[in-house]
RNA sequence: GGGCCUAUAGCUCAGUUGGUUAGAGCGUCCGCCUGAUAAGCGGGAGGUCAGUGGUUCAACUCCACUUAGGCCCA
């Protein structure tokens, strides 16, 4: 027997079931173990942080990369799928200070950098391992990835690999000290990574200032003129910077009877006061060389910046350089190198002292008035000192946005920081070249943001003073500043069993340099995205044993587009590097999940999606196929419960619905598909030969798209598939073949029909909804079906793979036009008010040739059964002058001869005259007169179609039309009349709870003689329909009182019918 | 400020290399079916394709700008 349904199992308790078979046949394993070890596809797990819990948007992602690795699989790969966590980093060390309460990083020095290291470790562990965490999701969802193996980045076997790595950048050079202007937290001295910095950006006031730089070695008083926001990065100005390509002018600038002479960009005139008279003009390179005045003199006198002397004497001059813009300000920039990073650059290559004004706590510490304030509380005096030396053009307040910090809100600065880089810049080409070797899923994101991003690249710092990370294995001389870079633990005391290369442990090391001083390591950790960068190799303990390590490159990645300059690039950074070819071969980026209003979710506004909610209410397949179906990975998308819910009744319901109809009829008639005995395709009826066409078609369809990465076509297709051909029109269709009469050929055929195209669709949905498809194969083998292919699971078998010789588009093509022409009788049945239980005499199909007919007729036995009409007729157009025609121009292929004739052609062709139209079908082609020249029209330069047949009712679409007989003839009522009873008979059958196998006895009784008389025409249709053994008009009526008697009426007629079972 | 993406029916989304009735599902209105039935089916209404300008015989489609939203980066 094929399991019937039962209703009362939820998709829940179904995939339950599934979930456990998986287990206890151990599918997992073998789907990759009986795989051919030679023949690889490698994937790479990106590691998700474990400092939270999972949430919807992960559940996307992870389908996204379980689709393709189920789908490979299938097609014969072994796909080898490691975990992986990323455990380091501040989100971590964190998530420990709120436990601990610490709003300091002074705090978790005090407490002990080895407790609140243990601290970190252990979160980390526990949440990996916890129930309602990743584990629990990710097997929910059905993400197939060996979580029992996982690689974790704070184990001693991945640190080690990475410090190989890290030696390998040293070896090369690429590794040097320097400064690197940072975001940072005075009041929590630290810096801030990136993602901290977006947290928290506000609106906020800051002064505007426009300050005077007065110009050297010209005879009249002369200002450049600089715009800031931050004056307290004035005092340590050393220099400005112009675009070099910017018109510059000179202006004198006269306003309220000041008049002084001013350099600016010209595009930015509109910013002064007053008016302005141009006296010169120059490029910005031009103005490069020229010096001014310091503002101040407190750098050039202060005991700190003694050191910068030489430099110093050497700056207050300008710079060309392109990042200076015209957008707002002058166009010229102040440059103060420690509070910023273009600033910085631009010192590092002009040889500027990088001055550092303000101490790590955030007070001012150059020797001035304004020594030990608070940076942001001195800009009033700045500016009003420079007021009052008449240094300042103008003041004003703006606002604009700008980061705080997201834990204590205090204004962030852009501060110089000691840093250790990798020199990535040394090696851009190669990055570049090789990004463009890998195939983006958007392409834009290969080419746009990913491919901007490397063009603009910038050295790598890693370095981060925190605690909890892999330590940067570099021991400097205390004396002679000489490096030492470790690339394994070799070097290390590492008799220890519990040795452990966090801090504080590994700081306790020291060398001896060969200049006799001690080494001490650097006291810092890594950024934690160089640890996940490296997960290629050091997810293997990859040690460069070999050239490259194992299933090196990745056939495939997936994250989301915030790691285009995460994870995407760390790979690409780290690993083109070593290897020398990028790590990734296709990748595709998902963008994130709206609510259902388009909001982003958050914890804060409460509108966060529960994963393990969605999914015990629709199940996981449903989850899965909704978040891909709905809109292509690289769009962001809401998420809607109410649409899911949908999609779960409708494209699920239907094909369990579709399954049930299956199983009901088949364990009825005890079929058993057998693949040696099945009907040939080519002997079965058209509409079999259809359905199958259909299929091979979706195959051909899912596998193209799949093979290219696309995930969202294929679930559209297949669900189209399910819900409208075969559901809606194969079986609708095609129903009475199963409960009809003897098991024929016929009734094998359709059996056949509906069993391989359940069967194919359980293997083309199985990447998608693993566990909806596994259950169907399992429903559908447990009638040990012969000769097909057997597996203890889809997923051990191979993705159906398209039959082309099934394929046949003219097939598919007159299909369609028989579902035209089906639903063009329907509306106008409905529009004349004919129910479709009564038969009609005819329709008329007008066809322009005598193909069109032979075609049509093929399918017409299915129009005619679907629309209930006696005759399917033809005509001609041409040969019958009650058809009104109308011709349309062929845009496509007379526009491209026509050119500017084209409108007046499609006006000229719009009003052809019935005669000329005619000729046209006759000769296949028309000579026409357009604005005085003749154009000959040829075959399918117009579109002729029948508009009007006078006297019928008529209705068309795309092309086609229909006329509807609608006179209903005595014969017609009679048969309408008998249909009508044999509907009125099933449903007593059902009230009266008689199975749909049962035989029975209908005795009825009525006045009305043509009613009678209409069933005694039809009586042998009416037993056949409804399984009446006993059909009896008037006579025995009285003998079955017992039974329940029933008023039907028909037609206003009223009749009295029994029925009684007679088995 | 820079880069990328998005804007089509009340909602969620399709829309082929530019070609003349811009589609589907949901919702809504009307109807059908009752041997797949705690299902199913059909039909109707509903659109200035964000706006403006351009290229073209022809633009939802290509180009420019504008507006609104999103993401990443400063």
């Amino acid at each position: 027997m094929y399991p019937e349904l039962k209703t009362s199992v939820s998709p829940d308790e179904r995939e339950h079931l599934v979930l456990r078979s998986w287990k206890e046949k151990d599918i997992f394993r073998r789907s990759i173990e009986e795989r051919d070890a030679s023949n690889v596809f490698s994937f790479y797990e990106g590691p998700p942080t474990v400092n939270g819990t999972p949430g919807i948007h992960h559940v996307f992602s992870r389908t996204l990369k379980d689709v393709i690795c189920r789908y490979k699989t299938m097609r014969g790969y072994r796909v080898e799928r490691k975990a992986g966590w990323d455990t380091h980093g501040l989100p971590v060390e964190i998530a420990v200070e709120k436990e601990r309460g610490f709003r300091h990083k002074s705090e978790i020095v005090e407490y002990g950098i080895g407790k609140f290291v243990a601290e970190c470790r252990s979160l980390v562990f526990s949440n990996i391992e916890r129930d309602s965490g990743w584990r629990g999701m990710t097997e929910r969802m059905g993400y197939w990835v060996n979580l029992d193996n996982p690689y974790i980045t704070c184990t001693n076997d991945y640190i080690e690999s990475v410090w190989w790595a890290l030696k390998k950048f040293h070896d090369k050079g690429l590794i040097y000290k320097g400064f690197k202007i940072q975001p940072y937290c005075p009041r929590c001295e630290t810096a801030l990574s990136s993602h901290e910095v977006a947290l928290g950006y506000k609106q906020a006031k800051d002064p505007s200032v426009f300050v005077k730089f007065k110009r050297k070695n010209v005879t009249e008083d002369e200002y450049f003129l600089a715009w800031t926001t931050t004056p307290w990065t004035l005092l340590a100005n050393v220099a400005l910077a112009v675009h070099p390509d910017v018109e510059y002018v000179t202006v004198i600038n006269t306003h309220k009877e000041k008049v002084q002479r001013l350099v600016l960009a010209e595009a930015l005139l509109s910013k002064l006061d007053g008016e302005n008279e141009i006296v010169a003009r120059t490029l910005g390179k031009d103005l490069a060389g020229q010096q001014y005045e310091p503002l101040f003199d407190y750098i050039l006198k202060s005991e700190t910046t003694k050191q910068f002397a030489d430099a110093l004497a050497n700056s207050f001059r300008i710079v060309a350089d392109k990042y200076v813009t015209t957008e707002d300000g002058t166009g010229i920039v102040h440059q103060a190198p420690a509070f910023g990073e273009d600033d910085y650059r631009v010192a590092q290559r002009e040889g500027f002292p990088v001055i550092i004004t303000v101490s790590s706590a955030g007070t001012i510490n150059l020797d001035s008035p304004y020594k030990g304030r608070f940076f942001k509380d001195a800009d009033p005096d700045i500016t009003a000192e420079l007021k009052e030396k008449g240094l300042l053009y103008r003041k004003e307040t703006i606002e604009h946005t700008y980061p705080f910090c997201w834990r204590c809100n205090t204004a962030l600065l852009y501060y110089a920081r000691d840093s250790w880089y990798i020199r990535v810049t040394d090696y851009k080409q190669s990055l570049i070249s090789e990004n463009k070797k890998i195939g983006w899923q958007p392409p834009e994101i290969g080419e746009g943001r990913f491919g901007n991003w490397l063009e603009d690249l910038k050295d790598w710092g890693i370095s981060r003073e925190r605690f909890w990370g892999t330590p940067l294995p570099i021991w400097v001389c205390e004396k002679c500043n000489e490096q030492k870079c470790l690339g394994s633990f070799d070097e290390l005391d590492t008799n220890d069993p519990h040795f452990d290369p966090h801090k504080p442990y590994v700081d306790h090391v020291t060398f001896t340099c060969s200049c006799g001083g001690t080494m001490h390591r650097t006291p810092e950790v890594i950024d934690v995205w160089f640890d996940s960068g490296s997960m290629p190799f050091a997810q293997h303990h990859f040690m460069g044993e070999t050239e490259k390590p194992k299933n090196y490159p990745a056939d495939y990645i997936s994250e989301g587009v915030d790691q285009t300059r995460g994870w995407f690039y760390t790979l690409h950074a780290i690993n083109t590097f070593l290897f020398g070819e990028a790590p990734y071969k296709n990748v595709i980026v998902n963008d994130m999940l709206l609510d259902k209003k388009g909001q982003k979710m958050s914890k804060s506004k409460g509108n966060i999606v529960n994963p393990f909610d969605v999914m015990t209410k629709f199940g996981a397949d449903a989850t899965r196929w909704y978040l891909l179906s709905s809109s292509v990975p690289w769009k962001p998308r809401s998420f809607s419960e109410d649409d899911l819910g949908e999609l779960e009744r409708k494209f699920f319901g239907t094909l369990l619905n579709t399954y049930g109809f299956f199983a009901l009829y088949a364990n009825i008639d005890k079929y058993v598909y057998d693949w040696n005995k099945r009907i040939p395709v080519s002997e079965r009826p058209e509409i079999d030969r259809w359905a199958l066409s259909k299929l091979n078609s979706l195959i051909r369809e899912c596998r193209e798209n799949l093979d290219g990465y696309d995930v969202t076509k294929p679930t559209r297709a297949i669900q189209d598939f399910v819900m409208e051909e075969l559901s809606n029109w194969y079986i609708r269709r095609n129903r009475r073949r199963f409960w009809k009469g003897e098991n024929n050929a016929d009734k094998q055929s359709a059996y056949d029909t509906l069993y391989e195209c359940l069967s194919a669709v359980s293997g083309l949905m199985a990447p998608f909804a693993p566990f909806f498809s596994d259950w169907l194969h399992a429903a559908l083998q447990s009638e040990t079906s012969i000769g097909a292919e057997r597996a203890d699971s889809i997923h051990l078998a191979l993705y159906p793979v398209e039959n082309a010789a099934a394929i046949d588009l003219a097939l598919e093509k007159r299909m369609a036009a028989a579902q035209t022409a089906s639903s063009l009788v329907r509306q106008m049945r409905e529009r004349a008010k004919l129910r479709v239980r009564q038969p009609l005499a005819r329709i008329l199909i007008p066809v322009t040739n005598r193909r069109e007919i032979e075609e049509l007729r093929k399918v017409e036995d299915v129009i005619r059964d679907e629309v209930n009409v006696k005759h399917v007729e033809y005509a001609e157009a041409g040969d019958s002058d009650v058809i009104q025609l109308k011709a349309k121009a062929n845009f496509k292929t007379l526009g491209a001869r026509l050119g500017k004739a084209m409108k007046s052609a499609a006006a000229r062709i719009q009003k052809l005259t019935q005669d000329e139209i005619r000729a046209y079908q006759t000769n296949g082609e028309l000579a026409i007169d357009i604005d005085g020249e003749q154009v000959k029209l040829e075959r399918g330069d117009i579109d002729v179609t029948a508009e009007d047949i006078q006297g019928w009712l008529v209705s068309s679409e795309g092309g086609m039309t229909v006329a509807l007989d609608t006179q209903l003839t005595p014969t017609l009522l009679e048969e309408g009349m008998a249909r009508e009873f044999v509907n009125r008979v099933q449903n007593l059958r059902k009230d009266s709870g008689f199975d749909v196998t049962d035989r029975i006895g209908i005795f009825v009784n009525s006045e009305y003689a043509d009613l009678m008389g209409a069933l005694q025409v039809h009586a042998g249709y009416i037993q056949q329909e409804t399984l009446a053994g006993t059909f009896a008009i008037d006579g025995a009526f009285e003998e079955h009182a017992e039974a329940a008697s029933s008023d039907v009426e028909i037609f206003d007629h009223t009749a009295t019918v029994r029925i009684v079972r007679i088995n």
